[in-house]
DNA sequence: TTCCATCAAATTATCAACACTTTAACGTAA
DNA sequence: TTACGTTAAAGTGTTGATAATTTGATGGAA
């Protein structure tokens, strides 16, 4: 699907922004020939969004009956969670076995402007960008893919987890240092080991967030 | 798509099978009409089954420029070994914390029947029924999702790793057997550890069967 | 009443045709 | 010769219409 341009991928973008919204409400039903003509387009590129969106987990597809919006759960967070804590431990081994010297370089550079972000803009940019240099250099496209995929669907949580969660930013800091000082030792193991206490410590911390109230 | 019956879903199956025999090379360009008119059915769901192939690592796509087949090399086997390694392993991690004791009977089943196979074939069946009730245990389904595109991907392998490795079917049992007993013990550590060595020695003989020949 | 067959409305699956984009060949001029 | 603009061929992106499927309502029979 054409990233930017297409209809399909405009499609695709006004769905997910109104689910990620809470526009299109959990278990909602969605008509290919509706959305078409909401959106003034025909029902292919609708059709190829809804395909899309469902492979990404943001709506359930059932064959000759149609699409609906993926009822989000506890359930569906934790088995986010549990992809992300795999495939980012993943990806930091990789990463502490194949970096380069120029790549740690970068890595270092990418921490600081964390560490030193001030606004929560600031913190969501550099943080995704320090994520994206360690998954470079992990040397796997196809964990990158999924990556990013899991990305999109965590957008909404990352957010409450930082804003609401006192001190929350402060421990981020410290676990994004231990995850660069292992990939800088090329200690593959204690890379993997932080990355998921990174992500456990995040999930726990979204789930907090969801408690005092959101 | 429509797992059966529909054409979209047989123009997939058609490809991918294709793809996996050879008869279709790595980087040969795949264009929609010429396709269509092949299988006797109109673009759309020709088009449709490429995007799905291209979800699942068999074609590449670049917007408005078209399909190709994947390019495969000892990279891309890397890449999906360490993606293995990862689910596999979190997913009998996962499997060890939740597994009630019908589940684990179940297991015990399958684990014997895969021990007693005789024929390729059936080492193939049972062994893929042992892993699909490991993966059902975890309760995950995105895990189960992403690790189904990934079997459907080292089909090819997974035959010459077991049929051309000398011993190889004897070590799988082996391994099959200490991932079992871990999840019996409800240990989420051992079971993660031994499932991901278990993928590293399948890894391992895959290239050895390689270099030897195929 | 309850079960089953039938039918109509709604929706997805597929098609053939049209519109836009890219590529590369060709010709022209510096 | 080489660089560059033009253009036609080929292919993807999109459309609106048609075919096939599903669902629930309706009505009759056991």
């Amino acid at each position: 699907m054409q990233r930017t341009g297409s209809l399909a991928a405009q499609a695709y973008e006004k769905m997910r922004a109104a689910i990620v919204q809470g526009k299109l409400g959990p278990g909602e039903a969605l008509f290919e020939n509706r959305i078409a003509e909401q959106f003034g387009m025909s029902r292919t590129p609708v059709r190829e969004a809804l395909q899309v969106l469902a492979r990404d987990g943001f709506v359930e597809m059932v064959p000759t009956r149609g699409y609906s919006v993926s009822r989000r759960s506890l359930d569906d967070l934790r088995e986010l969670f549990e992809l992300r804590e795999s495939l980012e431990g993943m990806a930091c081994r990789c990463a502490a076995l194949r970096a380069t010297d120029a790549e740690i370089e970068e890595l270092e550079r990418l921490c600081g402007a964390y560490e030193r972000a001030e606004d929560w803009e600031a913190w969501a940019q550099t943080g995704t960008e320090f994520h994206s240099c360690i998954f470079a250099t992990a040397r796997n496209s196809r964990l990158v893919n999924l990556l990013d995929s899991l990305k999109s669907q965590t957008i909404l949580t990352r957010q409450s987890e930082l804003r609401s969660v006192r001190g929350r930013r402060e421990e981020a800091i410290q676990e994004h240092r231990a995850i660069l000082n292992a990939i800088k030792e090329h200690d593959p193991d204690r890379a993997e080991r932080e990355a998921r206490a990174h992500v456990r410590l995040s999930h726990e911390a979204t789930l907090r967030s969801f408690h005092s109230g959101l």
